[in-house]
DNA sequence: ACGAGCATGTAACCGGTTACATGATTGG
DNA sequence: CCAATCATGTAACCGGTTACATGCTCGT
């Protein structure tokens, strides 16, 4: 039950239609919860019948014509609601992890590239978190609204840091494997 | 399509049944991928369909009585091909950035206590793991299997050293923030 | 007027989750 | 023998994914 949420939250930032949340999505609240644009549809329609949002009056809704929506007060309740609600953290899934774990069994024929191509993939999304924090979040006093937005940002940094960092040991394990494991 | 395989791995290591299977995905495997026993009945169910693993010959397999099974060929090649194969890493989805980000907009009332239960789970996780690399990865040389579950374990630990830093860091930021915000 | 792209939407599927059912075994 | 537990399994649901359909708008 995260996604309406998410929904919520890039609603009260700004009052939008369901393709701006999709392009939103693929910006800053996608980096840590992504979504297409059916799911934005169907979770859009089940907010406005529970009463959270409503559409914006402009034109009659019709098809191909832009709708925007804006959170009611019920909304931004149900959403002041679960934001302190106590909720468990998700069990972790990584499939290279699994993969790795697997090649301990069957080989480590062939996972090697694909270790340097998630270096690379990691590398280049640390590289655009810098360039938001860089751009965002200039050093001295900030709002509490930025602070807690830095925050967030933060934590994007440490975990493409930490997949570089945990990649690059990997890749230097793999060179002092004996020939027959690689 | 990872659980399967997460299967396979855990097969090949040793052949199971069903609940001894879903025991040992609470401890190592599970780690990274976890599954309910319903799924992973579902999934022998189907692998064995596909011939990639069978049910040992034992005794006649009815219900409520112990059915272990073991790879096949064909499975360990499936297994072999997936671990090589290229795969897109999975974007990240976390519901505590996301409440953080919802805290920004309205209100950070109540988020602060799940903030430090969120540290003491996070603290324990990373207390098991070192205590499960402390006994099984004591230094010193290793087998090459050794060092790929090593390696692996290592993310396990670093991430939650991650989280623990974090969480750490953004309830000293609570502490700084002006009254109303908090 | 027409094709490209914009905007919204339907449908089918798939894996994970929760609740519950049923047969076998074992301890009191 | 009966209750508790072990072991396997069925069913319904739910959110995310993929494929496709339809209507509108705008540039040429």
């Amino acid at each position: 039950m995260s996604l309406p949420h998410a929904i919520l939250t890039a609603l009260l930032e700004k009052p939008s239609s369901g393709l701006e949340l999709t392009r939103r999505f693929d910006k800053s609240i996608g980096y840590f919860w992504s979504a297409t644009h059916q799911q934005i549809y169907r979770e859009l329609g089940k907010l406005e019948a529970e009463g959270h949002i409503r559409a914006l009056p402009a034109e009659q809704p019709t098809r191909g014509q832009k709708k925007s929506y804006e959170v009611l007060p019920a909304g931004r309740a149900e959403l002041a609601r679960w934001t302190a609600s106590s909720q468990d953290p998700k069990p972790y899934r990584d499939t290279m992890l699994l993969r790795l774990r697997a090649s301990a069994v069957v080989g480590t024929e062939g996972i090697e590239a694909d270790l340097r191509r998630h270096l690379a993939l990691h590398q280049q999304q640390l590289a655009e978190y810098q360039d938001i924090e860089e751009r965002d979040f200039p050093p001295g006093a900030a709002s509490p609204q930025g602070r807690l937005q830095h925050l967030v940002l933060r934590a994007g940094i440490d975990l493409e840091t930490f997949w570089t960092q945990w990649l690059t040991h990997a890749l230097a394990e793999f060179t002092e494997l004996p020939g027959e494991n690689r």
